[in-house]
Order: structure tokens, then C-alpha cells, then sequence
DNA sequence: GTCTATATTGCGATAGAC
DNA sequence: GTCTATCGCAATATAGAC
């Protein structure tokens, strides 16, 4: 096994390790273990432990870069909203352990949450605030909206869903055949409220 | 410091400490001296380590058995949303650690998550698609409203509002005296939606 | 019921061979 | 650059004194 080679297996083993137990739960010598490498290879590369925490971080926060694209589409607003919501969906889908991480360093942050998180999750709310000016800007959206709280109540439902998978799914399927019948739900809630007319 | 004196203590440090640093970032030893007793204690009086972590989680979502109270009272069903989001955000401001419990066990789940917490989460999300059901039933809500994803948007605002809170602080308070305008806000999304008329 | 002292295990880090 | 072997420390749990 090559250095990138080496490195990049204990990042994807640490990534599944790291979310499945937190930082604390899982020790160096079962990381070097599963990845089939020495343990003195993790203090080698990373510098110990928490490097390695650290590099995993990075890694599954790294997506949260491209979400200005959204923003700078020349599309109408509402468009730009839904396509945050896919936008987050996709994200989930596609690496299952992001909220894991997303929602540990939140509410038991590590010394890399001022750095690598708290940027990243702040830049995204900037984003869903700036799209909701824009609605009320162009008169789509009322003007009595407070952004903030509009930009919580479209990251809530869709990081709620999320977040609650394990206690609700029993209730309600989670599986992505459904995704598109929650992100019209989503849309329809924002559009038209919930009551009848 | 008698029996009781000593299980109390033990519990209150403890719900601190696992929910700043998690189960496995405290240790018996730290636990403990902050609370003034031998160690020994933690397994004379909790079996060990989990034991006192499981006494812990069990007081944090005992507060979820009330939840009923708001299904029951014969009021009107808008008003029975709105007081729902009230008992959450009473319930997080009452308690500052319940969140962390409430995410790590989501995400991170300990042995006592299927006995203690989901019980506790799926029991809250029957009754908020059981409140929706009945605003469809007497046609108040829109017929094609899907109730799971309803509750969904409900409990998604308001945990996600706190869930956020060390991300998004610098850019919105989120000290209680704004409680009444995000309360407002939540119901004008919910009953208006986002549009201009 | 509470303490001190200790047994035992597992931790992270690193020296030194190759 | 990667390994094995080991050091020093901290973890949980418990035996035994009081």
C-alpha cells in the first residue's frame, strides 16, 4: 500500500468509525485494525488521532462549498429554494455520515468547530437568507418575512427529516423513492401554507 | 450526604458532563470528584458507568410523557400547533442539555436509544400527525396535506432552530426574548405560507 | 453506605528495526 | 514509509476496611 493509498483508507475507515461512535468511542488501534495498517501509521500521517478527526471533517464538509451555485443561478426564487432542498437532499443520500457529524459537532463541539463547521453551516444559512431578500425584494415573498426564521424553517423540515430517520421511520418510509413527494410537500407548505381555502 | 442526597448529585453532574463530552468523553474518575464522592459510587449505586448514563436519559425525556395534554385539550387545532411549538421551546429552555441527548441518541445511538428515546420521539411525532389528521378531517387543513410530512415541518422549524443555535447565534439571537416573534412566525408560515397575496 | 487502595485492561504515542 | 514492541498513563471495576 502507496502513502496516498495508506492515507486514504484510514480517512474512509475513520469517516464510518468516527460517525458510527464519535471521536471519543473509537480508539486508534481499532481504526489501524480495520484498515489493515499499523497503528503508529495514524500519528505518522495525521499527527494522532484527532488530525486524522480532522482530515475526516474537512473532507465531509468540503461539499458545503458549492452551495453559492445556487444562489447564482438566474432562476426565479422559489426555484432557488427548491433547489436548496435538493441540494441537501442529494448531500445526505450521497454520504450517509455527514449528519452525524453535522449535528455531534453542533451540539458537542470539538476544537475544529470554529473552523471547518461553524463556517460552513453559517455560510449556508447566509445563502437561504439572501434568497429569502431576494423573494421579498421582488415582491414574490411577503414583506413582513423575518429571513431568519424562514431560512430556519426551510433547513428544519428538510435536516429534521433527516435527523429523525431512526425514530420515525417505522411511522413513515425514509427510503429515496419518496424524496420527491417530500420535497413537493416542502414546496407546497411554503407556497400555499397548510390550511384549506 | 445520604442516599438520595448522593444519587441526585450524581445524576446532575452526570447530565452535564455526557452531554458536554458525550458517554464516552467523561470518565467515572471526572464524574465522580465533580460531584464530591468516591468513585466506587458509580457502581454501588448505577452498576457502572452506563447504568448512570441510562438513569440520566431517562429523567432528560421523562418531560415527553406530557406531550398528550396538548392532544387532549378541546381547542381548536391551529391552537393546538401553537402550543405544541410552545412545549418545545419551554421544554429546551427549561433544559439546555435535553437537545444533545435528543441528537447524539438520534445519531450516535447508545443501547438505551430503543428503550428510552425512540419511544419517547415516535410517541410526540403520532400525535402532532394526529393533530393534522384532525385539521384535515374538519376541513380546516387542505385534503391533500400528507400528515407525517406535515409534522415533519412542525417539529423540523423549532428543533432546528435550536439545533443551529451555535452556528447561526452571531447572525440572529436566539435568547428567549425573541421566542414570541419566532412562535408568530412559525404559525404565519404554517397558516399563510411565504407568498405575497 | 461510603471510603481507599488496587487489580486489570486498554489507551495514545513513539523508539528503533527494516 | 511502514512495521513491531513497548512505555507511561488513564480507564473501569472491585476487594476490603470502616
Amino acid at each position: 500500500m502507496d502513502k496516498n493509498e495508506l492515507r486514504n483508507k484510514l480517512v474512509l475507515i475513520a469517516t464510518r468509525l468516527f460517525a458510527e461512535r464519535g471521536l471519543n468511542g473509537v480508539s486508534i488501534r481499532e481504526l489501524s485494525k480495520a484498515a489493515g495498517v499499523s497503528i503508529s501509521m495514524i500519528s505518522y500521517h495525521f499527527g494522532g488521532k484527532e488530525g486524522l478527526y480532522s482530515s475526516v471533517l474537512q473532507e465531509q464538509f468540503s461539499c458545503f462549498g458549492h452551495i453559492e451555485e445556487i444562489n447564482n443561478a438566474d432562476v426565479e426564487v422559489l426555484t432557488k429554494i427548491e433547489a436548496y432542498i435538493r441540494w441537501i437532499i442529494v448531500r445526505y443520500r450521497n454520504n450517509p455520515y455527514l449528519l452525524r457529524f453535522y449535528t455531534s459537532e453542533l451540539t458537542n463541539p470539538t476544537q475544529f468547530f470554529s473552523l471547518i463547521v461553524q463556517p460552513a453551516i453559517e455560510k449556508v444559512f447566509q445563502i437561504l437568507m439572501q434568497i429569502v431578500e431576494e423573494g421579498i425584494l421582488n415582491n414574490k415573498f411577503r414583506r413582513d418575512l423575518n429571513p431568519a426564521d424562514t431560512a430556519f424553517a426551510i433547513a428544519g423540515i428538510v435536516n429534521y427529516y433527516f435527523l429523525s430517520t431512526s425514530a420515525t421511520q417505522e411511522i413513515i418510509s425514509h427510503l429515496p423513492d419518496r424524496d420527491e413527494e417530500l420535497i413537493r410537500h416542502c414546496m407546497d407548505i411554503f407556497t400555499k401554507g397548510i390550511l384549506h381555502n
